[in-house]
DNA sequence: GCCGTTTTCGGCCCGACTGTTTTCAGTCG
């Protein structure tokens, strides 16, 4: 597998993390500087295994060193200084800074004090108080600890990796399989492709007549750091972040079972052979047979096999065991929300905000050569330290915008702000200049401690605004690093219904917000309305999209209540009525 | 470690808040 940009990015980011332990600070100017040069790479357009010293120097955020390590890395599949500190700073030890609360200042702490070393021993060391008597530390830290932790669902060995994680390396290994001459087809199954928002493993199914090359092929790809079982079908290795990833290969025309199989979930699939069974049929990874003769009813197509049960399609995002097979048989599946439905952004940062990486122009440029029809700008508001705009600085931005309608006719720009939602339910600027923006997402972006009631009537006054159309990522989770607030669920939907005010679907791989469990608690309701969004801070983050809505469709919502795929007029006429 | 000079060192965004503390660590976008 050649060098991507994905990988590279990956692996300096690894040696931000690790410098952070070794610095004792993650605002030290060494760690600093590693994550611009992420973010540089992340951002570049060529490809970095093409570029050479002075090519990579060249680019903003990338000095000598780094384009040193860079070339080492494209050249020799490593870093050695990344392997001299991973030794120093294992992943278990790594993982303890996933914790609220913990630092790399802590965690050193704890393990020289301690003996520390893992969550497992992290967790020893709570429940016996020791971590209250070191310096620094109080009975409430050790408290938010042991929350951190149990709300995480942190076990160390039998951790989940974000899909934040998984999904960009899945993809890039289905890449490098497929582009093997003797592969058909190739896939990533499992949770992965159900779209869960943390996974155990990453499964992937091949298709192919010759399954030795292909797995020769697997074993010798740059992310394999150990291989656990080799056979000529199925071999499973691990990553150097401890990430198991299974690769099996079977012939194409078994392909549609064995994606179905082992795309899973395993209650879909009990549900879909008990189906099978009633038919006088069986079901396995490689056919849907007459249990009699042996005789292939159906294999090729999960379509097919789908169809040949009496179902229509179930698309991985639905195959939980949760009424989707019923839903199947009696046409009630619901409409689910395809990229190309998408006809508007309305959660868009450009570098007026203090976070925001593109400039206003590229933004919306980038939204009009995409085929937008309608585009909210919504920069950061003033009661976000650092990022939000003052209102002279909305003023400022209300005339450029006007200048870029002038020359994007045919994209439909509004003035938005992002608010914050105090933890009162307080919101940023006054009445009359929020009522002057064209389009007001209001947030959660601070006090995620607060008590669950306060949590829901902050939530509730925001809702009640008559500026506010739409609550950006309603919880305010990072998965796998931090929960999100505590909240009446049913309380926030009943307030969202009666002042139409729309929930966001926060498309960041690290958010995706509203979860889909809350969607799918919301699915008999017709009265919500949805907004899925990307939350832009970079012109290549519009391509985010596409994990907002297999999100969407993980929650069973339906394309209809999706505010954002309706066309302009509709969509304006709703905006305006509902900001009154 | 990067950058940009007033060109080989010195600055690197900064304010509020919490919990712990008399100076700092962690967190937020």
């Amino acid at each position: 597998m050649a060098t991507t940009n994905a990988g590279v990015a990956r692996i300096l980011q690894e040696l931000a993390d690790l410098m952070k332990l070794e610095e004792g600070s993650p605002q030290s100017f060494r760690v600093r500087a590693y994550e611009k040069a992420v973010a540089a790479v992340r951002e570049l357009t060529t490809d970095v295994a093409e570029m050479s010293q002075s090519q990579l120097v060249a680019v903003g955020g990338i000095g000598a060193s780094t384009a040193k390590k860079i070339l080492e890395f494209v050249n020799t599949g490593s870093i050695e200084r990344v392997e001299k500190l991973r030794e120093k700073y294992p992943p278990e030890f790594v993982e303890l800074t996933r914790i609220p609360g913990v630092g790399p200042k802590t965690a050193v702490l704890m393990r020289a004090h301690l003996g520390v070393e893992n969550v497992e021993h992290l967790k020893a060391a709570v429940a016996a108080n020791k971590v209250r008597e070191l310096p620094g530390m109080g009975a409430k830290s050790e408290d938010k600890i042991a929350r951190a932790i149990e709300r995480l669902g942190l076990h160390g060995k039998d951790r989940r990796t974000p899909i934040q994680q998984a999904m960009p390396l899945a993809r890039e290994l289905v890449a490098s399989i497929e582009a093997l001459p003797e592969v058909r087809r190739a896939t990533y199954c499992g949770s992965l492709r159900r779209f869960r928002d943390t996974i155990g493993d990453i499964d992937i199914v091949a298709a192919s007549t010759e399954p030795e090359p292909v797995m020769e092929a697997f074993l010798a790809l740059p992310v394999v750091s150990e291989v656990i079982g080799r056979g000529d079908t199925k071999s499973s290795v691990l990553t150097a972040a401890g990430l198991q990833i299974d690769l099996r290969v079977v012939a194409p025309s078994e392909f549609g079972a064995a994606t179905l199989y082992f795309t899973g979930s395993k209650q879909h699939n009990i549900e879909l052979r008990q189906r099978a069974i009633d038919r006088g049929w069986t079901l396995n990874e490689y056919a849907l047979a007459d249990a009699e003769t042996d005789e292939v009813i159906s294999s090729r197509t999960e379509k097919s096999i789908y169809e040949a049960l009496g179902l229509r399609y179930i698309a991985a995002e639905l195959r939980e065991g949760t009424g989707e097979i019923e839903a199947a048989a009696t046409k009630a599946l619901p409409r689910l929300v395809e990229v190309g439905d998408i006809k508007g952004d309305l959660h868009v940062h450009s570098t007026w905000s203090g976070d925001g990486r593109s400039s206003l122009d590229e933004m919306v440029a980038t939204a009009a050569a995409r085929g937008l029809e309608y585009i909210a700008i919504t920069e950061h508001a003033e009661n976000l330290a650092i990022n939000g705009l003052s209102r002279d600085e909305v003023a400022a931005e209300a005339k450029e915008l006007d200048r870029l309608r002038d020359a994007h006719p045919e994209l439909t720009i509004l003035h938005g702000s992002e608010l914050n939602i105090g933890p009162d339910g307080g919101l940023d600027y006054d009445n009359d200049l929020l009522m002057a923006f064209d389009w007001c997402v209001a947030s959660v972006h601070s006090h995620f401690d607060l008590p669950q009631a306060q949590q829901t009537d902050r939530l509730l006054a925001a809702i009640a605004h008559p500026a506010v159309n739409v609550i950006g990522h309603p919880t305010g989770r990072m998965i796998g690093r931090r929960p999100g607030i505590e909240f009446d669920l049913d309380a926030v939907l009943d307030a969202a219904a009666d002042t139409g005010t729309a929930l966001e679907i926060n498309c960041h791989l690290d958010r995706l917000d509203l979860p889909a469990e809350m969607l799918r608690h919301a699915r008999e309701r017709r009265d919500l309305t949805f907004v899925i969004s990307t939350d832009s801070h970079h012109i290549r983050e519009y391509d985010h999209l596409q994990w907002g809505v297999a999100n969407s469709r993980r929650g069973w919502v339906d394309r209809r209540q999706v505010a954002n795929t309706w066309p302009r007029d509709r969509f304006l006429e709703w905006a305006r009525l509902t900001r009154a």
